[in-house]
DNA sequence: TAATAAAATGAGTATCGCTCATAATTGACA
DNA sequence: TGTCAATTATGAGCGATACTCATTTTATTA
C-alpha cells in the first residue's frame, strides 16, 4: 500500500511534468511553427530546464510527434462519439464528413504541424499508424452500409476513402482561404456524390420487380403509421 | 551594339550561375530533404563559394521557393500540352486526371518539398499563386464542358475542383504506399463519379418516362429511415 | 591602361539543438 | 528521523550550420 502510494506519487509527478512539457510545446509550436519554436522557450513555458526536456523526449521531432499523436487519438475518439448514435449510413457519413471538415478548419494549425513531420523526420511511422486508425472510422461506416444493403460493396475501399478524405482536406483549405464557415455545400455534395455512385437506391431493386420492394413498402407503412400517431 | 553584346554577356554569365545554383540545390534537396540539405553542399555542387548563393537568393527558403516555382510552372505547361489536342471534355478530364496523378507519383519528392515550404516559411504566397495557375487548367476544362452542354454549370466550381485534386492527391499517396503504379481505377472512378453527378448524360434523360421518381423514392427512403430512428 | 562598378570569396558570427558532468530530490529501510 | 541509492533536474558548453561582411577578384568603360 505504502509502496504503491509512494511510487504513484513519483509517477504522478513525472506524468504531470510530461504533460506540462507537452502543453507548453503545443503552445509554442502553434505560435511559432515547428522551425520557429525554440526548445528554450518550450522549457521556459513548462518551467523546467532545457535539458530536462530531453529526459522525456529524445529530440524536437519526437516531441512534435507526441503532440501529433495525442491530437489524432483524440480526434479518432471524437469521431466515433459523433457517429455512434446515428443508425443510417447516409446520415452517419454525413455526420462524419461534417465533423472531419470542421475539425480540419478549427484545428488547422495542428494539421499543418502534423504535415510538417513528414518534412522534418523520416520516421513518420507513428503518425501514419494513427492516421490509419482514424481513417478506420470511415471504413467501418462504409462496411456497415454494405452489410445493411445500402451501399454497394467496393472491390477497393481505399478508392472511395481517398475521395472522402481528399475532398474534405482540399475543401477545408479552400474554405479557410475564403474565410467561409459554411461547410454544408461541400459535405452534402460529397456524400450525395458517393451515394449516387455507390448507393443501392431502393428503386433500383423495385424496378426489376425484386422481392425487396414489398419489404420497403411495409417499412414505409409502419413508419408512416408512427408519424401519424405522433399527432401534430 | 557593342554595349548590348557586352551587357548581354555579363547577364548570361549571371543567369548561368543562377541556373547552376538552382540545379545543384535541386539535387541536394532531393537527396537530403530540406532540413538535411547543407548550403555548403549546394555551393560546392554549383562550384561557387557559399557566400555567393546569398547574392542570388536571400536565404535557404527563398532558394527552395524558386525551385518549387520552376517546378509548378513546368507542370502547368505540361498539363496544357497534355490536353490541348483532346476535344471531348470527358476525355480531357480523364487525361488531366491521369497526368496529374502520374506527376504526383513520379515527382513525389518535389511535391513533398513544396509542402515543406508551408512549414519553413510563413510566406507561401508565391507558391499559392503558382498553384492557382496550375489549377486553372481544370477550371478551363470544366467551363468548356459547360459551354458544350456536356456538364451542368456548378454554382461554386471550387467544390468540384477540390473533389478532383483532393481525391487525386490522396490516391497518389495511397498508391505510392502500396507500390502500385496502376492509376486507372482511381482516375476512371473519379471522372465517372463527377460525370454521374454533373454530366448531362443523354442516356439519363432518355432512360425512363419519369426521370425523377427514382431520386424521389431514394429521398423518401432516407427520410423514412430517419423517422424510424426517432421512435427508438 | 587606369578607374570604376559588379560579383565572388570565405573566415567569422550568431544561434540553436542537444550532451553530460554535477546537483538536487525522492523513496525504501533501519 | 536519518542514511543511502536511485531517479530526476540542471545549465554551461559543444558542435553544427545558416548567414554576414570586409576584402579580393573580375568585368566594363573611357
Amino acid at each position: 500500500m505504502t509502496i504503491q502510494t509512494r511510487t504513484k506519487t513519483r509517477r504522478q509527478k513525472v506524468e504531470a511534468r510530461e504533460q506540462a512539457i507537452l502543453d507548453s510545446a503545443r503552445n509554442v509550436f502553434f505560435e511559432k511553427g515547428y522551425e520557429g519554436a525554440r526548445m528554450s522557450e518550450i522549457a521556459a513555458g513548462a518551467k523546467i530546464a532545457e535539458g530536462t526536456i530531453y529526459i522525456y523526449y529524445k529530440n524536437k521531432a519526437a516531441l512534435m510527434r507526441a503532440i501529433s499523436s495525442e491530437f489524432w487519438q483524440a480526434l479518432t475518439a471524437n469521431a466515433w462519439a459523433e457517429i455512434e448514435a446515428i443508425d443510417h449510413p447516409y446520415d452517419a457519413l454525413l455526420a462524419l464528413a461534417r465533423f472531419h471538415i470542421k475539425s480540419l478548419m478549427d484545428q488547422a494549425d495542428m494539421i499543418d504541424l502534423t504535415h510538417s513531420l513528414r518534412v522534418v523526420s523520416a520516421d513518420v511511422g507513428t503518425t501514419t499508424e494513427e492516421l490509419k486508425t482514424y481513417v478506420r472510422v470511415f471504413d467501418t461506416l462504409y462496411s456497415r452500409g454494405v452489410d445493411r444493403g445500402d451501399l454497394k460493396p467496393h472491390p477497393a475501399l481505399w478508392v472511395v476513402r481517398d475521395v472522402f478524405f481528399g475532398t474534405l482536406d482540399y475543401s477545408a483549405r479552400t474554405l479557410r482561404l475564403h474565410d467561409d464557415q459554411n461547410v454544408e455545400p461541400v459535405v452534402t455534395n460529397l456524400i450525395d456524390g458517393i451515394w449516387a455512385q455507390y448507393g443501392n437506391a431502393p428503386d433500383t431493386r423495385s424496378r426489376t420487380g425484386s422481392p425487396d420492394s414489398s419489404a420497403l413498402i411495409a417499412r414505409l407503412e409502419r413508419a408512416i403509421t408512427r408519424v401519424e400517431q405522433l399527432g401534430e
